[in-house]
DNA sequence: CACTCCCCTATGCTAATGAATAAGGGATCA
DNA sequence: TGATCCCTTATTCATTAGCATAGGGGAGTG
């Protein structure tokens, strides 16, 4: 690639925003445009894009799935959109990358590898963290969850009650929410429904 | 095929299997075995088998998902076994499928259908249901979710509270209720989880 | 042995879900 | 103009889910 790349950096965080445009921008020599809401994303793409590549922050004023990811990609296309998520939980990262997002970045990845993920996006490859694409089991075994949370889990898809899993189990309802509790925890779920989703998304049942 | 071939059935009603029993004798000319629980069917096929079709009926003494289909399915390999339901939700046919079922029968099937699918199965092929197959999105259309069914389901998917869905439709809370109670029966789902999953399973997301 | 991890249980509480019933407004269609 | 269907709301109620805190027992490891 010779010529320096333009990227649209969109996210609501300041800091984060700084962080970013730092690494990539000083330490990767890219041209990185700055914006805080999907709606300026949306304007910058339009006006002055397309861009190599576009950064989208998946929690930011206006960003909403698949919508307007697909209108970023839309509007840049046949550039690459990534997502750049704090905490993805691997349903949202599944979504992003079945409405066409070309990557998965994380903040809290190694500087080193968000700089490659980056290059590697823009050279028309993807990118994701294994744990996220296409669920292989390992990505589950990798999330530790013990052989007993994950009876809790199969029961929860079944679309069983707990007091029913319990008896299945033939242990107490309350050891049920324990471990419904814990494994929610692991899997970045906010109930046992997004338990279960994101369960079937890693292919856990 | 010139050979009469083989069939065993398995189902505790002795209503059904009277009448699947003569269809499938009588009116085309199969050698069906009748048995009415699991254990039965798995002694028929070991010692008997193997068998040209097995038809189990998914809610029988015994029968359980995956682990006594897959023992079925071992014992009569490599020649089909494939679920007789009355109503199978999405769910349960996705999952016997996995297991490595050959076809889902219904009950209800019209009775040349249900004949035409058994030879199909005989045959080599594959039979479902198409609202069961892989969902395309035109089975979950047949199944006439509403638009606003369809909004709550996109928010139970994704985990969100009743509240919270209720909120982003700008409707009251008892709306979303009402809906996700529709929405359930046509689904055939016991509970959201329970929902959920099957719009997944059946693409509707 | 101390430490950690998994598994189980108990108590107590608040919030959410699920179910039932009743009913009004708007759109479409015969 | 009924009839039907979808969407909406209200009210009430029992059940379930979810959270927090506290603890015991067993298995394995440094």
């Amino acid at each position: 690639m010779t010529r320096t790349p333009r990227l649209l950096l969109a996210d609501d965080h300041e800091l984060v925003r700084a962080t970013v445009a730092a690494l990539l921008g000083a330490k990767a020599s890219m041209d990185v445009t700055e914006c805080a809401d999907m709606h300026a994303a949306l304007r910058f793409i339009t006006e002055e894009g397309p861009y190599d590549l576009v950064l989208l922050d998946f929690t930011m004023p206006g960003m909403t799935l698949p919508d307007s990811l697909e209108a970023a990609i839309k509007a840049n296309a046949p550039h690459p959109v990534a997502i750049l998520s704090g905490t993805a939980p691997p349903d949202i990262a599944r979504r992003a990358m079945n409405a066409g997002a070309r990557g998965i970045l994380s903040k809290d990845m190694a500087p080193e590898t968000l700089v490659n993920a980056v290059r590697l996006i823009l050279a028309g490859e993807q990118y994701a963290p294994p744990a996220y694409l296409n669920g292989d089991r390992e990505a589950g075994r990798a999330m530790q969850l013990t052989p007993r949370e994950m009876d809790v889990l199969r029961g929860i898809c079944d679309g069983k009650a707990n007091k029913e899993i319990a008896r299945d189990l033939d242990v107490q309802e309350v050891t049920v929410k324990l471990h419904l509790k814990t494994l929610s925890r692991k899997l970045g779920a906010r109930n046992r429904t997004h338990a279960a989703m994101i369960g079937r998304d890693l292919n856990l049942v």
